[in-house]
DNA sequence: ATATATTGTCCGATGTTGAAACAAATGGAG
DNA sequence: CTCCATTTGTTTCAACATCGGACAATATAT
């Protein structure tokens, strides 16, 4: 039995178009996940007659969101128009900001790349990297006209965002505190744009991913294995943000507190554990972080250590197989705690998630406090998926899909 | 910007009827937080024109949910007749399962305490339970009958329960596993039986219990220290269930992975930090799980232990002490992983809050991510405010007053 | 006594879904 | 080929909701 409480400093009453607005986003959901679909389709699965939906996408049509594609076959009688959603004049632009470099991608209304991701140099200052993005944006819509208007540019950062004005309260690795993005980058592009912590993101769009009658989750986790720990957390279909904007930040739960030193300041987060400098670390038997480092140890990335374990050095077996056990003992509270119905794991360390699987598994079930819940389904992105980029997009793209506000 | 998934395996669309059945709830829970409240009064807080609330009111009171009081008073021109939530002809009943105890209450729709609470032995096999608490339910109503019709029996148990089927999947410290007690319970009765873990309980009754303007939380966590840790967790004004049921624990989330042995069969849960159990062990230097005991260790209790912490036993207060740290510790978990607005605490320790405060706080300070994080309100929840059995309460009169699913 | 303000009700306008009739399109039977 | 059953999509009217404004009732201030 489902139960949510209405907040009364904060809820919205029902008015004459309040159910044409929640049929109308129902539809074009429907649309999106199982198109093709007839206008008959979308009243036999919402439960509607076929009038009233007649009415709903003949809307939806008018505002270009959806158009009439094929006729469809049928066993007998007239044949019904299929409905699509319009993803041929419309596009987005997704940007993900990282450390070093920055990645830009364009995408159709479906999330779906329509031109190769290109990248750049990170420009740390806010102001200058406003102004370069704004140019490198205009040039590819130039160079793509046939992707039609753009509507929107989604921005991805290694960084809390505050949901209410979009500022980067602090983003650690570029060394920003409450920075502000959104507004500049908007004003110099004319375009909305939509600012978002990585990890969140990546869970966004995994969420909206999902096609047909596949499984639908809507209670995730997508766990970001690279130089830190990046979570996005999924209930009810919606992101967890939390009152400071830092829920979901597994990172930087323990699992001992009198482990080794964190980049946070505390010590013995999982992040210290598993993230690819402690791995290395391990292998190397020595903290990376501390200079000087040799060239050899300090150019070699986790994809060396990888091929090293798969050739058969036992010490990068040993450091993978630890790293295995505690990203498990990590991916145990999580469980423990969020309970989701999926968890998703991304970077480098999935290259070799044939070598850490088992290893990963066992450490669940020595935590999770039911069989049930130590089986939770895992499921690895690679990165050639691009899981940041098609979170930036996400955030354009998915609230035209989203339900309405309502109570 | 607030952005839900609609789930395209389960969702309602709306009808004729959903536009009312949205502001007839809002209306509900309105006179609810704030009464008493004219027809007017709620016009201009719903936004709604006066002839429309005037339907929904005279519908809520045919339907005798609401009652019309006494005249208000207004500056000029017509008094308003003031409307408040019926509670003179309805009651509930409220269980809370415990190992050795089981407590019962009478409550009013609105969760207050109508007759004193009474208590048994607890009967362990659930179908001889079942039919107990019958016997005692039926006493309760006859013996005040001046309560009204009852709409319900809540009941809470230290376990996990199953959504779906609301059978008790295993509750380890009362030995139950995969028990069904709603259905026998209902049975003997002829009432609705609401059953829920007693955690999630707590942190439900905790959402539901502000009035007024006063700061309405719909993101907290509520932490119940005893024989155990039972948390539970509510987002976007719902408890968090997970998709095995067990979303919350946290008191299984590791302190240290190779801390002390928990009763779940891990190590270094932060129930094994916390627990009076393990408080008492600290206290005594040994473990008190191992038997024999010395009778007057096995009869010390956790509020002796306190009073001895006040009158100045220096062991005592080193024993709180750490236990206020791993607290603190475990909670900045609560607070990175979740970030609720308010993390309410109870249990037996709180008698001692004043002494542990700092100490739990300095804890929060040194793992939580932001300086803002650091300071996520926290309020202690006293043994005499019930906080279970008003959960047990708030099973049976939430619904009532909570969101329609819509989309 | 009069003016003004507030509450609660009433009635037509507007926008939505519900139900059913209807036209159009299609395949199969004869 | 014609006729019929079937399916799709549109149209029409009824039912039900809020919206907007008018209105009577009621109370206070002047």
């Amino acid at each position: 039995m489902r139960m949510r409480k209405i907040n009364p400093q904060n809820f919205r009453v029902a008015t004459r178009g309040t159910s044409r607005e929640i049929n109308r986003r129902i539809a074009l959901d429907l649309v999106r996940t199982h198109q093709p679909l007839s206008r008959a389709d979308l009243a036999r699965r919402m439960g509607l007659r076929r009038g009233a939906v007649s009415l709903i996408v003949n809307d939806l049509l008018e505002e270009g969101l959806i158009f009439e594609g094929m006729m469809g076959e049928s066993a007998r009688g007239r044949k019904p128009t299929f409905l699509y959603i319009e993803t041929r004049m419309r596009c987005v632009v997704a940007v993900d900001i990282r450390v070093t470099r920055t990645y830009l991608m364009l995408a159709d209304p479906l999330g779906r790349t329509l031109a190769a991701t290109t990248s750049f140099a990170t420009e740390r200052d806010p102001k200058r990297l406003a102004a370069e993005l704004a140019r490198r944006i205009e040039r590819v819509l130039i160079e793509h006209a046939e992707a039609g208007t753009c509507e929107g540019v989604g921005v991805v950062v290694p960084g809390m965002v505050d949901r209410a004005t979009s500022r980067i309260i602090h983003a650690p690795t570029m060394g920003w505190r409450d920075v502000e993005l959104r507004e500049s980058l908007a004003a110099a592009t004319g375009l909305p744009v939509f600012i978002e912590n990585s990890g969140k993101a990546c869970a966004l769009a995994q969420m909206w991913s999902a096609r047909g009658d596949a499984a639908e989750v809507s209670d995730l986790v997508f766990v970001s294995v690279s130089d830190g720990i990046g979570v996005g957390v999924v209930v009810n279909g919606e992101i967890l943000r939390g009152r400071h904007n830092i829920a979901g930040e597994f990172g930087h739960v323990p699992l001992s507190i009198d482990g080794p030193r964190c980049a946070c300041g505390a010590n013995g987060c999982w992040e210290a554990y598993i993230s690819n400098l402690a791995t290395l670390s391990r292998y190397f038997g020595r903290d990376l972080r501390e200079k000087p480092m040799p060239a050899e140890v300090a150019s070699f990335t986790i994809e060396d250590l990888i091929a090293r374990a798969r050739a058969g050095d036992a010490k990068a077996v040993a450091a993978m197989s630890a790293t295995a056990r505690y990203l498990g003992l990590g991916l145990a509270s999580i469980v423990n705690a969020v309970d989701p119905a999926r968890i998703y794991i991304g970077g480098e360390i999935i290259a070799a998630w044939d070598l850490i699987e088992s290893a990963v598994r066992t450490a669940i079930a020595e935590r999770a406090l039911s069989p049930d819940a130590a089986e939770t389904e895992i499921r690895t992105v690679s990165l050639d998926e691009w899981p940041r980029l098609r979170g930036a997009a996400a955030l354009v793209t998915a609230p035209a899909f989203a339900a309405p506000a309502v109570a």
